[in-house]
RNA sequence: CGGGGCGUAGCACAGCCUGGUAGUGCGCUCGGUUUGGGACCGAGAGGUCGGAGGUUCAAAUCCUCUCGCCCCGACCA
């Protein structure tokens, strides 16, 4: 049996799963389309939720819990998003088992049908605006900013572990607000916050952007998304916030006495980001040897490991390291010290880069004498060896250095892989390489729908910072005044 | 949901065509030797061959149905 993973170049998505199944991040489960996220994987979905929510909070949000269930007729209410979510739903029908009569097992009984089925949440707006309606009555009670940790459930065909799977964890936060510029500026609020995390946090650049009519949320005015380019070159929607406009306030009838003391429909934002973003962090920076993690999000960030013969050396070489460690723990680094008898040095060092700890220290009796460790990145999978002396520091340096490293490959991969096309047989080619590819469209649907069907690219966004130019849309030639993005997708 | 591939030990696979005692490697257990990049030797444990039905003296192998997974399309965060 090979020991390493399959090839990116060879084929991506077989290392893409095997990498997220033997790095111990997550596993299919014995539900369709469902995935059991496992410790590690888990850990660094909380460091990511941990970090998000913080930013929620200075940002003046607060979390609550509404129900999973979903009664078929709330769902009903707003007609886009009903139509959007309809295709992907799974619906309780019945609250009862009973055992089979003519046999063994559990069969649902026919006597215990719902009045009216439950939907299992695919997405919140539609119980949240319900009780809102109670919430609201006033202008002094605006804006309210919830937010929520949950699972949603979204029937999909097709799954993927962390991209696509039919249950899935997220935050999803829902405002309500006095103005549409209030509003607005909130959804735009949020967006810059997901960017934040995803730059900060991720070490993953992303361009934000609005999508087009077509690619917009079910029951929103105006969707904004970031965007990011996975090594393989297609893109990956990572977050996304909504402008929902009064669509939710009046389909669901919740109004409140303005300073005037006039009814007025409140306004609405929705914004959410999943445990997709595992995905984009496992795509955008891991390599042929598993996982590269930035080191805000690693679990681990150091792993130490001694290197000996013989329980004597083992000790003299744990001795030298536990202050290192202690150290290194004062300044809040998580690390371990693998001194586990079982495994020999040369299977934890693979082990350890599989699972992407940012730094590994080791340390041997060569070292010892000489009052030396040596040093390895897992971004780079470089080698030194350095003083014991001056090692905390050093590696409280090299966390940030790897941080920006990271940083900074996944956005020269980015723009190496973004072209300014202009005419169509530009395009073409470009497409196939796979990228991002900035060109003028004429802003119809049809050309838009027309470009995807012959070249499974779609528009990921408008970006927000396009420039105004004048150009001739690369499908039909009309005239355009800024590009937008085109890339075949995730 | 359409097209293709695949389900045999924890993992990767052979055996199936041509029915006749279920195998190999990795992993696991025990003992020993080892230890600066996934150690070696020896001895072991582990499988209702995805499930159900059928054909047959006999089914991992042939037939039917079913469930699941992977890849490619249509749909989507």
């Amino acid at each position: 049996m090979s020991k390493g993973l399959p090839k990116r170049s060879e084929n991506y998505s077989e290392w893409y799963n095997e990498l997220v199944r033997r790095a111990g991040l997550a596993e299919n489960s014995a539900v369709r389309g469902c995935m059991v996220i496992k410790p590690y994987g888990y850990a660094i979905w909380e460091k990511m939720q941990r970090a998000l929510d913080d930013m929620f909070k200075a940002t003046g949000h607060v979390n609550a819990y509404f129900p999973l269930f979903v009664p078929k007729s709330f769902l009903e209410k707003e007609e886009e998003h009903a139509s959007g979510f309809a295709k992907e739903c799974a619906v309780v029908t019945h609250y009862r088992l009973k055992t089979n009569p003519n046999g063994k097992g559990l069969i649902v009984d026919p006597e215990a049908k719902l009045e009216e089925e439950l939907i299992v949440r695919p997405t919140s707006e539609t119980v949240i605006w319900n009780t809102y309606r109670n919430w609201i009555q006033s202008w002094r009670d605006l804006p309210i900013l919830i937010n929520q940790w949950a699972n949603v459930v979204r029937w999909e065909m097709r799954t993927r572990i962390f991209l696509r799977t039919a249950e899935f964890l997220w935050q999803e936060g829902h405002t309500a607000h006095a103005t549409r510029e209030e509003a607005i500026e909130e959804a735009e609020r949020m967006l810059d916050v997901y960017a934040e995390f995803a730059e900060k946090w991720m070490a993953l650049p992303v361009i934000k952007g609005v999508k087009t009519p077509t690619e917009r949320f079910a029951g929103a005015e105006e969707t904004y998304c970031i965007e990011a380019l996975m090594q393989d070159g297609k893109a990956l929607q990572a977050g996304t916030s909504h402008f929902l406009g009064q669509n939710f306030a009046k389909s669901f009838d919740v109004q409140f006495m303005n300073k005037e003391g006039k009814l007025e429909y409140p306004w609405a934002t929705s914004w959410g980001v999943s445990t997709r973003l595992m995905g984009a962090l496992i795509m955008a920076h891991s390599d042929d040897q598993g996982l590269v993690l930035p080191p805000r999000l690693a679990p681990l960030q150091v792993i130490i490991i001694p290197i000996y013969k013989g329980e004597e050396e083992l000790a003299k070489i744990s001795e030298k390291v536990e202050p290192i460690i202690q150290e290194l723990k004062r300044k809040g680094i998580s690390v371990k010290y693998d001194d586990d008898d079982k495994q020999r040095s040369g299977w934890k060092f693979a082990e350890y880069e599989l699972r992407g700890v940012p730094i590994r220290l080791a340390m041997g009796m060569r070292d010892l004498q000489q009052n030396t460790i040596e040093v390895a990145r897992r971004d780079t999978l470089t080698k030194e060896t350095r003083p014991v002396e001056t090692i905390v520091e050093h590696v409280e340096k090299l966390l940030e250095e790897i941080q920006e490293n990271i940083y900074r490959k996944a956005l020269k991969f980015r723009e190496e892989n973004t072209f300014v096309v202009d005419t169509w047989e530009e395009f073409l080619e470009k497409i196939e390489r796979g990228g991002f590819i900035l060109a003028h469209w004429d802003g119809t649907s049809e050309t838009e729908e027309k470009i995807k069907e012959e070249t499974k690219a779609t528009i990921r966004c408008i970006p927000l910072d396009a420039k105004e130019e004048a150009g001739r849309c690369v499908y039909s030639g009309k005239p355009s005044n800024k590009r937008v993005l085109f890339a075949r997708a995730y």
